[in-house]
DNA sequence: ATCTTCATGTAATAAGTTACATGATTAA
DNA sequence: TTAATCATGTAACTTATTACATGAAGAT
């Protein structure tokens, strides 16, 4: 038995919680887990065939009308190596990409202007994210569970990432004043 | 001229403080922009390449005894480059992924002292990144610049990501005992 | 002597995205 | 009738990791 792919954790963890389409799973990954987890179909439908040869889910065929539909469900082998992994000590993977950031501590190249134009630019980024996040908010939060604890974590998230922004911005704002420093030359 | 890769943005970014070996490129990101953007060899070296090949970057032999060894310099196409990039207003990646949240979020399934245990040992696990990254400080302070910027900045991260899961413990404690629910603030 | 660091690279594999193809059902 | 949504899948591609190979130089 290999090693379970992050995929197979994504599906494990959703078809636990109840008999699930890979397109239902995928439509729950993106208004939940994506915010620290995302998962393609392309990822998806190859990994429930996996997952189910390994006895883990198994599949029951349930058409709605003609429209052609297979739910999987958890088996006892699938629930217990959801929860070996769930209690296992190993360390976790915990990977950021934020080209945002790149793009700051590169951007010694430009002018103050520029940098503080560009960390205003990513502030209104991750502000507006998080309205979008927040109108979504009542909607999330009468359908409870999972998904909307997922959305909380993701508005705390974004609005950190914004306030470091603001952070970083008045702090630029700051050095600039004193002191003229490279005036004209570039 | 195709799209420039992530990669190559990383590369650019590093050249432009001056020439540098891919050895040496891998040993920056390392301790820099790894917080937000991570290259391994096996990215950095085909990269550096196709790099020259598009005449962004200059490659001079510069052996340290019998040591081989190839500089990397930026030319004023790459800089120019690098400079359209930092200034272009299209949208950037923004990705997490952490494990350690997707376990948490899928943890119905396991006790409520599983689950304090679990938010637990991911905050530890984040403090005590935070506190090697205090150890490397002064000695990155010293050095200065973006490195150290990239390091205060993965400080930050990390001590919030920690403050998170202590906050989600105290949440989940209360939830058991009603009497101490909501005397914190946010 | 031997271990670590410096230095470059590649092959195999794994992971992930994107675009596309198909077709039924439902809401406008 | 047209568009959106439900539903499943795959092929081509890009991206990234891992493990390995090679070898010189410096430190213990």
């Amino acid at each position: 038995m290999s090693e379970l792919s992050a995929t197979a954790k994504v599906i494990l963890g959703m078809v636990e919680h109840g008999p699930k389409s890979g397109y239902e799973i995928k439509s729950i990954v993106d208004i939940s887990t994506r915010f620290f987890w995302a998962a393609s179909y392309g990822q998806i439908y190859p990994e429930l065939k996996r997952l189910e040869e390994e006895g883990l889910i198994q599949g029951v065929a349930d058409p709605q009308g003609g429209r052609q539909r297979t739910v999987y469900s958890i088996t006892d082998s699938g629930r217990e190596t959801l929860r070996e992994w769930l209690t296992s000590p190993e360390p976790f993977t915990y990977e950021l990409r934020d080209e945002g950031k790149l793009k700051f501590f590169f951007a010694g190249a430009l002018t103050h202007e520029e940098q503080l134009d560009l960390l205003r630019r990513m502030c209104e980024h991750h502000e507006a994210f998080v309205e979008r996040l927040q109108k979504a908010e009542p909607t999330a939060r009468a359908a409870g569970g999972f998904p909307y604890q997922a959305l909380l974590y993701g508005i705390r998230h974004h609005r950190w990432v914004a306030n470091e922004y603001r952070r970083m911005a008045a702090e630029l704002v700051g050095a600039k004043s004193p002191a003229a420093e490279r005036e004209g030359s570039d």
